[in-house]
DNA sequence: GAATTCATGTAACTTGTTACATGATTTA
DNA sequence: TAAATCATGTAACAAGTTACATGAATTC
């Protein structure tokens, strides 16, 4: 159900393709909600038939036929609704597969470890200078603060991206240290 | 595939009903990896079908029998070869709802918005008393360093749990106090 | 007397993932 | 000439969610 809220949400910034959705969910939501491909054209139609956006065919030269969606007042209203309601839980399953493995990390090498720990903090280092750039971007936005209200909450959704990542870079790099340490222990003990 | 990968962990334990490993999900993994009790006799199921995990029925007086299921040698190589093999991308897909709901918070009511936000800093503290009281309890198997390599492992994901949740706690409290902010700047401006 | 714990599972459904298929244009 | 971009989707499968069904024993 949250996708399609997503969807309908980015909808209401302007009327667009499948292929542009995905693009806006990988460049701009993809650190906290992410999406296929193929669900996002799925989603699509199935909003369509519940009425809540429709489509139009955009002929293009040289280029395949665009489908262009705009959502409808009856989506506007889906969403506005979902909005106000909150869910009862409001902390979602987790399902973090680097730290299921280091759960069970007695049974791993731990240079392969140390190797995987270190690729982990490249990504999300990655995943952070990208976010320090929309920061800042979106500063530009905010001078007179409470008039650009929509910068402010995108700002929101930023700063919990760095709050979160640097916390996990953080976490894998006390690893590295810890796991240097136990490996030095038993260098010691032997 | 991951959550029959950390069924076949618990199992190395010791052999276990479903239902102990249900408890034991929520009680000890819950916070990085999240499982439903009917997923789980249903991977139990495909686990016994690949032959990693055998059973066998235990008659109780007074409460229903007991399928208690015991993980095979094939499965704990099935364990091992999963662990030795981490995937090209490390960090996983995110779905977060209530970062959605906040990127179009300009669309809520800034004091539903609050409420639940606090709502949500009560979740997340609750978790992380759990999670100290593990890492306090975990510190006991420490004492000897390097020794009890399976309590080092255990504390580093609890140590995951205490960072990642105390950001974000840290994130909610600082959006509180923006909202805060905007509502005054909004109430000045008027 | 109602709710919780113990213990099994099934059924129906919704989401998410991976791979495939098509085909022109542009860039490296 | 190979890869990437633009643009549509389908098919098959894997994983996750919600609700239902049964039933004794225990605790509030």
């Amino acid at each position: 159900m949250s996708l399609q809220k997503g969807i309908l949400g980015l909808l209401t910034l302007k009327p667009m393709t499948g292929y542009e959705l995905k693009s806006l969910f990988d460049n701009s939501i993809n650190y906290f909600w992410a999406a296929q491909q193929s669900q996002i054209y799925r989603e699509l139609g199935a909003l369509e038939n519940k009425g809540y956006v429709t489509s139009r065919i955009e002929p293009q030269t040289g280029k395949p036929d665009k489908k262009v969606y705009t959502i409808t007042p009856q989506g506007d209203e889906a969403l506005q609704t979902w909005l106000n309601t909150f869910p009862a839980k409001l902390s979602m399953a987790i399902r973090d597969e680097i730290t299921l493995r280091i759960f069970f990390g007695d049974r791993i090498d731990p240079e392969e470890l140390k190797f995987q720990l270190k690729k982990l903090v490249k990504e999300k280092q990655e995943v952070l200078e990208v976010l320090r750039a929309m920061n800042e971007a979106c500063k530009g936005f905010m001078t007179d603060i409470g008039r650009d209200k929509d910068a402010f909450f995108k700002r929101l959704t930023i700063k919990k991206g760095l709050l979160v990542f640097e916390a996990e870079v953080r976490w894998a790099e006390e690893c590295l240290k810890d796991i240097e340490g136990l490996q030095a222990d038993i260098r010691d003990t032997v």
